[in-house]
DNA sequence: ATAAATTGCGTAAGTACTTACGTAATCATT
DNA sequence: AATGATTACGTAAGTACTTACGCAATTTAT
């Protein structure tokens, strides 16, 4: 199979599926050697039924992992020729509790011996290998149930992407920019206040000059992030006007202009760095405690919107 | 999954399957999340146009390991979509050639930052994991190449029955059964004749008083299968009247009976065993190789049916 | 050169599931 | 006690394939 050469890993999802239904295709010519009168498919159900005597279709239907549609198609099936039996649950009206038939209790015994040489071939193929295929599937169910591989794939595409961002200073011909990128999430979740047209009209004159700083992230070209340091007193410094596009979402901008600000204060001698924000704006508030500010009382901020406080030591 | 738990190995075929299904369903999502409009299930059929530029049906299905049927009415709908085209080929009238159409080769650029994505999520995964799925697949795939899986089952049930058949020496109560056993494949191949009449008839006076020995093997309580040794001259015996009753094939009983009077010569001071058999009964003559025989050109047999003659010496 | 076999393809129908949906029975809430 | 939500089930329809079949076009054998 060429395909597979050349995809390579990529392919991993039908190649699993295919090797599956290679030894389900000889399943069926191996309930026909043994002359088990099953329908192969019927196998996960008819083999619960020989466990524990009764049970109602959804339960089939939870242990064998499939859908209760499919169980109830097979249980129909299985009914038409005999293999089990039906009956109304009296306690519960809906349930409809399914056993096998005495025809089907006979070829339970019958497919004993069949399941005996199955066992013993496959543990022999597992053994033979080199690598165990049984242990690689228990460790890939592991990994997958603790991360999918969608969220794992959304991953990657974050590290890829986020290598492609690029910070850059402040330079006169992003005024504009500093602006738009600020007035876009002020004006989805609030209003714009006197404060923020102060400074979003004129950083240089009220961030840059008396001391502060700001700097871009710029994705293909496209500025997409922005972030600011004022300077307060005491060798702190705020964080501020920290805005990220909407369609840029997903390349740990965020992460990636904070980081960058965190290491400018410290460069600038900050001892401190605060902040003031909203608890409506939760992934950012989540930012900020990945980036190892936590929840402080400050003095009351000039902006009407701010609910919560934080702050960074060095 | 319960079911898992308590079928263990015996469901490697569905377990397989289910895990592959997972992946493939997160493919869905992933082509979402990537905003390729592209149906996933073209995926295998987009990648070798995207590699090979013109290709025929056949040799798509052939590449990806699908039937051409299916590749037919994939390629139907890609071309609906506008993302394959389609034309007859000039040299061969028979052959529909598939390339990807402008739109097509658009996806594709697409297409490819998603693959870097997928294909390092897909490598992490398999890095993280302690067993290697795909070494393991790679392992049983090759195993199953060959000797498929079908073969295994039918060589463990020889290896389970034969445990069952027991090596019997001569009562005078198998004097029937010796007859019918014999009696049943000389008839099926060729006619009864004189000299088969004479020791089928009289075993205990043709065959045991001058020296010589028969055995049965019984399965399950029943006779099924016979050998006699014939006391030649020089330390000779030869090797006679072996016969497996047609409904217990598969069994090793051949085989069993094989090892046993070979044994049983070797006791009584054989120095050779000697058989005449025809090349018509290919299983039998493969059956006296494994056991050791070489063919011989000795005199002429009291038999028309002999036409090979083979030889063991110890 | 002509018949027979093979090849490439498309269509139809089947398979082993799934999701979607409707119905009746039961449980939970007020 | 009435209403709404949930549960168990069956049926219908869809999905992603497959096998079966028929029809041309081509290749091979005679």
């Amino acid at each position: 199979m060429d395909f597979y050469a050349k995809t390579g890993k990529l392919a991993l999802g039908s190649r699993l599926r295919r090797l599956g239904q290679k030894f389900l295709e000889d399943g069926v010519k191996i309930f026909q050697l043994y002359e088990v009168d099953l329908d192969p498919k019927w196998f996960p159900v008819f083999y619960c039924l020989s466990q524990e005597e009764t049970l109602s279709i959804t339960e089939i239907a939870l242990k064998i992992g499939q859908s209760h549609a499919s169980v109830s198609q097979m249980v129909k099936e299985m009914k038409k020729r005999d293999v089990v039996t039906m009956q109304k649950s009296k306690s519960d009206g809906r349930v409809n509790k399914v056993s096998l038939s005495e025809k089907g209790k006979a070829i339970s015994l019958k497919l004993e011996t069949q399941l005996i040489d199955v066992k013993s071939a496959t543990e022999e193929l597992l053994n033979e290998s080199h690598h165990s295929l049984w242990k690689a599937i228990e460790d890939m169910e592991f990994l997958l149930s603790k991360e999918n591989f969608f969220k794992r794939v959304l991953k990657k595409r974050k590290e890829r992407e986020s290598k492609l961002v690029e910070i850059i200073d402040y330079d006169p011909k992003y005024k504009a920019v500093f602006r738009d990128l600020n007035h876009e999430w002020i004006t989805k979740y609030f209003q714009l206040e006197l404060a923020d047209n102060q400074t979003l009209d004129h950083p240089e004159t009220k961030i840059i000059q008396p001391g502060g700083y700001i700097c871009f992230a710029s994705y293909k070209g496209e500025i997409v992030g922005t972030c600011a340091l004022i300077k307060m007193d005491n060798g702190t410094y705020e964080l501020a006007k920290m805005a990220v596009s909407e369609k840029a979402r997903g390349k740990n901008i965020g992460w990636l202009i904070g980081q960058h600000i965190i290491e400018k204060a410290k460069g600038l001698g900050a001892k401190k760095v605060y902040l003031e924000s909203n608890t409506i704006l939760e992934p950012a508030i989540n930012l900020y405690y990945k980036l190892g500010f936590k929840r402080v009382v400050g003095p009351p901020s000039p902006y009407e919107r701010a609910n919560i406080q934080m702050e960074l030591e060095f």
